[in-house]
DNA sequence: GCCATATTGACAACTAGTTTACAAGATGCC
DNA sequence: GGCATCTTGTAAACTAGTTGTCAATATGGC
């Protein structure tokens, strides 16, 4: 709305910028989505990380597989730790660096809010056809590639 | 890296997942594009938004064309103004509320910025065939338009 | 085993945005 | 013209993330 642009972007900035605006909107739209939940988007995204961990791990750890840095994944997990989502576990490996999971009550409730989004994303996924769903992942993976920082890029 | 997930995503999850950390690529491969010009993407942003403006417009009016609140506009105008890229106007319709336009530095400042942009624009263009960006955009689009939220919605 | 180096937790300051609140000005209706 | 209502500027508190710093702890090469 109210997006007429004065030049004609070409197809690779308007799509940056449809990247920018869906972001947005999805962030919004999440946290609606989750706060019957008590979970916010960022809260949420902590909890899918704990749920798809195949073990116990700690806040570097995490850190790396959401994408944000250690002192990011920390804060959330300080919050989740105070309404008792997650449990802090002692690291065998390490002294100093605990790991954490989620608690039975995380689990039970990132297993309410899952099950919520999937029927929302089936619903989602038939306006699209395959193709397309495939074809805009490979773009937006593509140009996550393309725009790795120099320390990021060892193995793209 | 390190996205093994554990339960296969259906697609249209994995691109929701994907818009997030596109979105983040963007914006750190953006602020690292725009420090040499002494810019923010935030700041870059909003230089775009005045630059296409076909007149001064004032805050809010700013605000809605970027889809942020008045306040968040208002405080990169302020940035903007400090460092005389921007310049404050009287409004001839409203005592309260002046209009904004870019400086003649900062006219300056955006067509050297957006000059380099398009030089990378149209190298990146050159990775995908027009159907993909097409369809890529399309996707974008409509998932936007199907996560407005209530309030967003009258003419989606 | 020692020591240089890398990781980690804790904390502070910062960017970018939001919501909430309030007073001052505009606007519209009657 | 007066008055209720909406819009605007301003400020503070908040969310979510970042960078930078420091001391404590691991780790790896020798």
């Amino acid at each position: 709305m109210s997006d007429s642009p004065p030049e004609p972007y070409d197809q690779f900035t308007a799509i940056i910028l449809q990247i920018f605006r869906a972001n947005g909107q999805m962030l919004s739209w999440g946290d609606r989505f989750a706060a019957p939940f008590n979970l916010t988007s960022a809260r949420w995204q902590m909890l899918g990380a704990l749920a798809g961990a195949p073990r116990a791990l700690s806040a570097p750890q995490l850190a790396v597989t959401m994408g944000v840095t250690r002192q990011g994944a920390q804060k959330q997990l300080d919050l989740l730790l105070h309404e008792e989502m997650v449990e802090k576990l002692a690291n065998p490996y390490h002294k100093r660096s605990p790991i954490y999971r989620l608690s039975a009550a995380g689990k039970v409730l990132y297993q309410r809010i899952e099950q919520e989004w999937n029927q929302h994303a089936s619903q989602m996924r038939q306006t699209f056809s395959a193709e397309e769903l495939t074809t805009a992942l490979h773009v937006l993976n593509r140009i996550r590639e393309l725009h790795l920082l120099p320390e990021e890029r060892d193995a793209p």
